[in-house]
DNA sequence: GCTCGTACTGCAATCGGTTGCGGTCGACTT
DNA sequence: AAGTCGACCGCAACCGATTGCAGTACGAGC
C-alpha cells in the first residue's frame, strides 16, 4: 500500500508550482494558466492517478460537499424513497448525502447532528421534526442551511416539504362516508409529530363537515405495534363499535389489522381501514390496504433543491412547500354491513 | 453567525499553548498535562462551545472515523435492518456510517466509492457484491479495508458476512418435500450475485437428494416485478404445472404471487410458495408467506464488528461468517391437492 | 526606447488541529 | 551541592490543498 499522490507531486512530475497544479485542476480556475502548461498538469495527474484530497480542500475552504440526511426510521418504508430523491438530486451535484438513523431518540439525533457538523456538514435535511425541536433553533441561530422534510416544527425556521395531509385525510374520511360509514375513528400519529397533528385535526375537521362525532385514540409512535395497542384498547372501550378506522400512517393500520383479527371481525365486512403514505406492497396485503399516497420520491428530490440554493447562498425562507396526495382505493373499505 | 471557536480560541482563554490544550482535550493524552492546567481547558472549552474540527483533525492523522455503506438498492426492506445494525456497533465507538444508495448500477457505485474515498472513508461495508467486482480488486490493491455483507465475490479477497443460504434453501425444500411436493420449482435471483448462485445450488443439491427434477428460471433481478415475469414466463411454459414455487427471495415470491392469482390460481391450494429473507410484514399478507428467516440486523453488527478490526490493523483475511437461518413456516405452503 | 498592460506563474500564508522534540523547573538521589 | 530524572509545557513542523499578492516576461503602443 503506498500512499496517495498528492498534488506536489502532480506538480513535481509536471515540472510546476503546486499552487499551478491547483488552478490547472480546477475547472474554475484553469483559465488562469497557459493551455499548454494546464494540459502537462493534467497528463501527470491522469498518470501519476492523482485523486484530490477532499480533507484538504474542505480545511480550506470550509466547504465539504456533504450534507446529512437525519431520518427517523430507516425501517420505516416511507424514508427511503425520500433518500432516493434526495442522493438523486445531490449526487449529481457533486453532493454526497450522509444518511443517519435517529431511532426516533432525540439524544442519538443530536449526537449524530454534532458528529456530521464536526465533519463539516455543508447542510442538513431533516425527517426527524418534532413539534419542539432544540435542535434546530441552535442549527438556526448558528446559520446553518436546513430544510426539513415529511415532518414539520411548531415555529417554522427552516423550509419544510411536505405532502397536503389535510387534502389527504379529507380524502379518506369522505371516502368513507360516501360508503355509508358514521362511526369513523381516527387512530391518531402521535400529537408531537406534526404529521399527527395535523392529521388529527384535518379529521376533526372532516368528520364535523358531516357532522359526524369525532373519536381519536392517539398511538405512542408510528408502529405497527401502537397501532395494535391502539385498536385492542379501542376495541375493548365501551360504547358502539366503529365501522371504520382511519389509521394515522400505514403501519398503525397494519397493527390495527392484526387486532381487528385478534378480536374475530373482518376487514372491510366488520370495519373498514384506511392507512397514510401508501407504503410498498400494501397491495399484496389481503384485503390490499387503502391509501393515501405520498410521492416520496418527490418529497426528497424538492428538499433536496431546496437545500442546494439554501447552501449557496440563499436565505432560509420557512416557506412550506406541500405536494399534492391521491387516496388509493383499495380492498380495505367497504360499505358498513 | 459568528465563527466556531477554534482550539486556538480554548487556548487563548485558558492561557496556555494550543498544543497543551490539544492534549488535554484529548482523553489518551489528558496524562501529559498537569491535571489543573487539563481543567482550566476543559472549562474554557465549555464555556466557548468548542466542538473540534473533525477536518483539521483528520488531514493531519488520516483517519476520518468514517466509514462507507454502499446499499445496492434501500427500498429493499432486507437492507435497513442491516445498516441499523452496522450504525449500532460504528456509532457507540465514535464511527459515522455513510449510507449510500447505488441503485444496482456499477457506475453509480464505483462513483461513491470513489467520492467516500476522497473524503478519506476508513473503510467499507458493501452490501452490493457481484460475483466479479473490479471495485473491490482495485480497492484490496490500494489496502483499503472493507467487508461484505449478504453477497459475496468469486475471489475472496475480504471478509463476508453472510447467512447461511444453502442450509436456508435446504430447509425450505424439505419442508415442501415433507409436504408432499414433487414439482418444485426454483425462481432464482440473478446468477450475476453470489447469493442467487449460492440458492441455485442448494436448490438443486436439495432436490437432488430428495431424487426430484430441478426446475430453475432465473429472474433478473431481486425484485418483484422481474419474479412477476419469471412465473408468467414458467406458467406459459409447456409441461406439468409445478405444485410449489421457491422465490428466489420474498420480493420474487411476491411477484411471484401476483402471477399465480392473476393465472387464477390460488396459493397455497393450487401452488404453495416460499420467499428468502423474511422481510418485515410478511405475516400480514394472505397467504402469510413462508420464508426463510435471515438475522438481518446481526448481519450488520458482525459486518461492523470486522470492519473496525481491519481499521485498527488486523489484516484483511477473507474468512466468511456464516449465520444460521430459520425456517418461518406460515400460510402459502400446503400440500398438493 | 520606454512604459504599460497582460498573461502566466511562484511565493507564502492559511485552514485547525496533532505530535516529535527539546527546554524549564522542581524534587530527589548520593 | 552537583547531578539525575520526571512532569509539564511550548515551539514549530506538518497534513494537502486554496488563494491573495507579487514578480517575471513579453508584446504592444507611442
Amino acid at each position: 500500500m503506498t500512499k496517495r499522490p498528492t498534488m506536489s507531486d502532480v506538480a513535481r512530475v509536471a515540472g510546476v508550482h503546486k499552487a499551478t497544479a491547483s488552478r490547472a485542476l480546477n475547472p474554475l480556475t484553469s483559465g488562469q494558466v497557459n493551455q499548454a502548461t494546464a494540459r502537462r498538469v493534467l497528463a501527470a495527474a491522469r498518470q501519476l492517478g492523482y485523486t484530490p484530497n477532499a480533507t484538504a480542500r474542505s480545511l480550506r475552504t470550509s466547504r465539504t460537499h456533504t450534507v446529512g440526511v437525519l431520518i427517523p426510521d430507516l425501517t420505516n418504508p416511507l424514508f427511503p424513497p425520500v433518500v432516493r430523491g434526495i442522493e438523486n438530486v445531490l449526487f449529481p451535484r457533486g453532493y454526497t448525502a450522509l444518511v443517519a438513523n435517529t431511532d426516533n431518540e432525540p439524544d442519538r439525533e443530536a449526537a449524530h447532528f454534532e458528529a456530521l457538523l464536526g465533519r463539516q456538514a455543508d447542510g442538513f435535511i431533516l425527517a426527524t421534526g418534532r413539534r419542539d425541536h432544540p435542535l434546530l433553533v441552535s442549527a438556526h441561530e448558528r446559520g446553518i442551511p436546513a430544510v426539513l422534510v415529511n415532518r414539520g416544527t411548531d415555529d417554522a425556521l427552516y423550509p419544510l416539504v411536505t405532502g397536503d395531509d389535510p387534502a389527504g385525510m379529507t380524502a379518506a374520511v369522505d371516502h368513507l362516508v360516501a360508503l355509508g360509514h358514521r362511526r369513523i375513528v381516527h387512530l391518531a400519529g402521535p400529537a408531537g409529530l406534526s404529521t399527527g397533528l395535523r392529521r388529527s385535526q384535518a379529521y376533526r375537521h372532516a368528520v364535523a363537515a358531516h357532522e359526524l362525532d369525532a373519536r381519536l385514540v392517539e398511538c405512542e409512535s408510528y408502529t405497527a405495534d401502537a397501532g395494535e395497542r391502539a385498536m385492542v384498547a379501542l376495541l375493548t372501550e365501551a360504547g358502539e363499535r366503529p365501522t371504520a378506522v382511519v389509521g394515522g400512517n400505514d403501519l398503525i393500520a397494519l397493527g390495527a389489522l392484526r387486532a381487528i383479527r385478534a378480536a374475530g371481525l373482518r376487514c372491510p365486512e366488520d370495519v373498514s381501514l384506511t392507512g397514510f403514505n401508501d407504503m410498498p406492497f400494501l397491495d399484496e396485503l389481503r384485503p390490499a390496504l387503502t391509501s393515501v399516497h405520498v410521492p416520496t420520491h418527490e418529497l426528497g428530490v424538492e428538499a433536496a433543491r431546496l437545500l442546494l440554493e439554501q447552501i449557496e447562498g440563499a436565505p432560509a425562507v420557512a416557506k412550506t412547500i406541500s405536494l399534492p396526495l391521491r387516496l388509493v382505493v383499495r380492498d380495505s373499505t367497504a360499505p358498513p354491513s
